[in-house]
DNA sequence: GGTGTATAGTTTATATATAAACTTGTTTTA
DNA sequence: TAAAACAAGTTTATATATAAACTATACACC
C-alpha cells in the first residue's frame, strides 16, 4: 500500500526517483500535521513548540538571537520576527537586550519552560511510538539517505 | 556530516528516532526550497506546479473537482480556493461548472499546457540528478520506510 | 575619526496553510 | 414531498513562510 494507493492515484509515478520524492514530501506533511494536533491541547502550534525547544536545548542562560534561530530553523529571518511576536505575547518568551545592542537574545520565561517541560516529555514518547515502527536500523539508514540528499543539492 | 553538524548544534539528539524524524522534517524543507527557486522562472510556485502536474497526470479531459485535488494535495479546500484564484488569474487553469453544480471542474488552459511541459521536462532531469545520488535499491527503502511511518500514524 | 560596509531586526506585500462559519446545491429519509 | 443531512466551494481570521526595502547598530580601514 503505497502512496498511488492512499491518494487513489489513476497512474503510477514516472520513476522511483520521483515516488522517493513525493513520499518524503507527503509523509513529512502527514508527521507535521500529527504533530500539530499534538500540540492543539497545549495551546502551541508545533512550530513554536520546536522553537522553544531549541531555547531550552541550545539556548543556555543567555538564550539566542533570532538570527541563530532562523539559521536553526531554515527561516527566513522575518519570520521570526512574528513568531515571537505571537510567542511573547503569549508570555512564553521574551526579549532581551544583548551587549551588541543589534541583537535581540530570546529566552524560554518561567511559565514558557513549565510548559515545554509537559510538553516535551509527552513529545518524546509520541517520537518513539511514531518513529518506533522503524528499528535502529532503519532509522540509520533513513537518517543517512537523508543526508545524501541534503548533500546532494 | 549530519544535521548536528550542518545546523551547528552544541548537543546529541536525545534519540535516533527523533533524529531520524528531523532529518526528514530538514530534507524535505530543503527539497522544497529547491523546487522553490526551481520554478520561479517559470513564473511558478513549487505548490502551483504540482497542482498543474495533477491536472495534467490524473485530470484527463474532464479535470479535476477542487475536492479531489484537496485530497490529493492533502491540504484544506479552503486553501484550493486561493490557489486557483491565483492560477486562474495567470490564466493557467479555468473553473467549468460540471452537471453537479455543486463542482468545479479545474482544467489546464492551452497556456498552462504549454508551460507545463517546458516545466515538467527540465524538473523531471532535476528529480533524476537531486534523487539520483541513491541508487534504486536505496530508494525503494526510503519509500518503504516512509509507507510504514504514514502507516503508523 | 569619519566613511563605507556588513549585520540584526522590522515592515510590507504576497503565497500557502488551517479551522470555523457560511452559501448553494444534492441526497436521504421520514 | 418537505425537512434534515450532507457535500462543494467561499469567506474570514489567523499562523507560517518568502523577498525586498527599511532602520539601527557595529566594525573595518584609510
Amino acid at each position: 500500500m503505497g502512496l498511488k494507493e492512499e491518494l487513489n492515484l489513476s497512474k503510477d509515478f514516472v520513476s522511483v526517483e520521483h515516488e522517493a520524492l513525493l513520499n518524503l514530501y507527503y509523509t513529512t506533511i502527514c508527521l507535521k500535521k500529527h504533530a500539530a494536533e499534538f500540540f492543539a491541547p497545549y495551546g502551541l502550534t508545533d512550530v513554536q513548540f520546536n522553537l522553544m525547544l531549541l531555547l531550552s536545548c541550545h539556548g543556555g542562560t543567555e538564550g539566542l538571537s533570532q538570527a541563530r534561530l532562523s539559521e536553526m530553523m531554515l527561516v527566513n529571518r522575518a519570520n521570526i520576527t512574528g513568531l515571537i511576536d505571537r510567542l511573547e505575547k503569549a508570555r512564553f518568551v521574551r526579549r532581551t537586550a544583548a551587549e551588541d545592542r543589534r541583537y535581540n537574545m530570546i529566552q524560554l520565561t518561567q511559565k514558557g519552560q513549565k510548559l515545554l517541560q509537559k510538553a516535551d516529555a509527552a513529545y518524546a514518547k509520541k517520537v518513539q511510538k511514531v518513529m518506533g515502527v522503524l528499528n535502529k536500523t532503519d532509522l540509520q539508514t533513513l537518517i543517512k539517505a537523508c543526508g545524501k540528499i541534503r548533500k546532494n543539492l
